[in-house]
DNA sequence: ATAATTTACGGTATCGTTACCGGTATTGAT
DNA sequence: ATCAATACCGGTAACGATACCGTAAATTAT
């Protein structure tokens, strides 16, 4: 079984049919200066060797591809499946195929220049473009199609699909402020990422505009992880004056939230008011408000955007700025004044 | 801005630093025979061109290039999910990068043809071996590490990881007869996916068992989409006799028995049980009992098999069955006797 | 001091494929 | 019958990287 029998290359085809290399490859590229029967032939016997062809070796020498690469920071968040669902749609409907890299551990590699190490990776070889997810990235983008989803910087020299994280979290702000919330508790993302900053900023300028002091306990550092959100959430829930609404960064922290007020034997949204941010999958099930920013949508978007650049179509925008929504679940409710 | 501006290769790299491109490849591939001040000053050189190795080139003449393919039919099914969240981690652990390959479309492309094809493609090319998942597979297997999870075929002659299909479908009827029940649907699923062959047989052969005469209008054709569940829900509750309880073959389809038992009026558990298979995440929330096949698992357990496979060692078993278990929630109820 | 070894590097063949150039047959026009 | 045009196909040079071999200089052993 340990036959270490290599695999048929275009030669083995070009010796078994006994023509050149060049008309196996004219065949193999669908050429059309070749007699008909030549091609049968060949056809014939790449089938019977079950040759395929080495994609290395052509991605080398041609340069048309048909693949796309796309760079997430890790395929179980459900953010990434949500994009990765739209990008789907966005593949299925073109002629490209699809190569997904990851490095399969945010919290140890996910820096800016491990990613841009795989952008350019993919794109000096393999692919005809890259669409890369939630990343500072890529400075040193020299000529292959690029765009970006929620990228950390705000303005990159590269197309891209930014959600509208800060009027978002205003939005969010405004209806807790309207339900009469005043200590509201944010648990934020992870800071180097700029999603986060950005509903930060939201979070804090919402309490200035509506002449609320911001107090700076109530404000969590976050990593957008469930369990971060639950320590969090102990944290806010056992202050002397513990905030009487939360405003997690994510869903999943807000689940976080949800969870360590059911093991205090905190009621949601009786005690304690919830938001959340993305609406994943999940939340419509755990009845959790939250802002729909349309993630599957972004991916599709993203994906069109970059066919057409690779395509050399002009684009409409540079930069998509994807709508966001707020959805009213039942993790939320007006707050009684204390009798 | 449409420069095209090639990108800088190690030729480039060579003459910059003003050394031989033998010895930036050694500096790049971390070989010990280069003087320290050489090296440092390639790294800067390197740094300063924003350098990236070409993987195809290097995958062309190396043979180690640290990179699994990972081949899965459509990656916005939540089965795939399930089963990607397990690579990942495998991924994590190891020295590997992943590179997923998808065609986009299940229905169009799905077929054991293509797929076979994208599996040479990444072996013969820039992968050190392929999992492949849910496939009918490849014949033409030459020498690279391979494992399946799920394949179609019960006995491939590669590796493999394989959920208890036909068992867990018996557990799931044992526990309807039990329940009482007599008359109990079944959608399945589409018929050249060897999984649902099997979950059917396993409905056959419980009912014969237990001396319950299969009926075949209870049997429907299905897909594994919440739609196609959907309706083959409307027609058998609209059946002049119709069924006390409904075995869908997957969690999504059940999704689809359900809304269309809700759209009808007819009441869960009390008119009706539902059972699932596989427990996808959104399971819980619904309340659906179903089969666990730990999917997640499943995929840990067969990208750990392959880096075995990869670095030589050998495998503890060729075909690891995975076992099932049935989660009892909210979705069934004990067929209460017609007064 | 000389030989033997080690260190550090350069030159070149090679991986499998396609692009390009060119060369035979075959066909058609006059 | 002669020549031009076409159809079909083969040979070879790249693509960018690494493996391998070889060699000058530096180091060590004798």
């Amino acid at each position: 079984m340990k036959n270490k029998k290599r695999a048929s290359t275009i030669q083995d085809v070009a010796k078994a049919a006994g023509v050149s290399v060049s008309t196996v490859s004219r065949v193999l590229n669908g050429k059309l200066d070749v007699a008909s029967e030549t091609q049968e032939h060949i056809l014939k016997v790449i089938n019977k060797l079950g040759y395929t062809s080495n994609l290395a070796a052509r991605s080398m020498r041609s340069h048309k591809k048909n693949l796309i690469g796309l760079v997430v920071p890790d395929i179980g968040f459900p953010y990434s499946i949500e994009i990765m669902k739209g990008v789907n749609r966005a593949i299925a409907e073109s002629k490209f195929d699809l190569l997904l890299y990851t490095t399969g551990d945010v919290q140890k590699n996910g820096t800016a220049l491990h990613e841009q190490h795989y952008v350019s990776l993919l794109n000096n070889s393999i692919t005809d473009g890259v669409l890369i997810v939630a990343s500072a990235a890529a400075e040193f983008i020299t000529n292959s199609p690029i765009v970006a989803v929620d990228p950390h910087v705000i303005n990159p020299h590269y197309p891209s699909v930014q959600g509208m994280n800060y009027q978002g979290a205003q939005e969010v702000m405004e209806y807790l402020i309207g339900l009469g919330h005043r200590r509201i508790g944010f648990i934020s993302g992870r800071p180097e990422i700029g999603s986060a900053v950005r509903r930060l900023k939201g979070y804090r300028d919402s309490l200035t505009n509506a002449g609320i002091e911001v107090d700076e306990e109530l404000i969590k550092p976050g990593d957008f992880t469930q369990k971060n959100g639950y320590t969090n959430a102990c944290e806010l829930l056992k202050m002397e004056n513990p905030p009487t609404a939360i405003f997690a960064a994510n869903d999943q922290s807000a689940f976080g939230v949800i969870q360590a007020a059911e093991d205090m034997g905190i009621r949601i949204p009786n005690d304690l008011s919830v938001v959340g941010f993305d609406n994943i999958t999940e939340a419509k099930y755990i009845g959790l408000t939250t802002i729909d920013q349309f993630l599957e949508e972004m991916g599709y978007v993203a994906m069109q955007m970059l066919i057409k650049l690779i395509n050399g179509e002009p684009l409409e925008v540079e930069v998509y700025k994807m709508q966001t929504k707020l959805l009213l679940r039942t993790s939320c409710q007006e707050l009684t004044p204390v009798a």
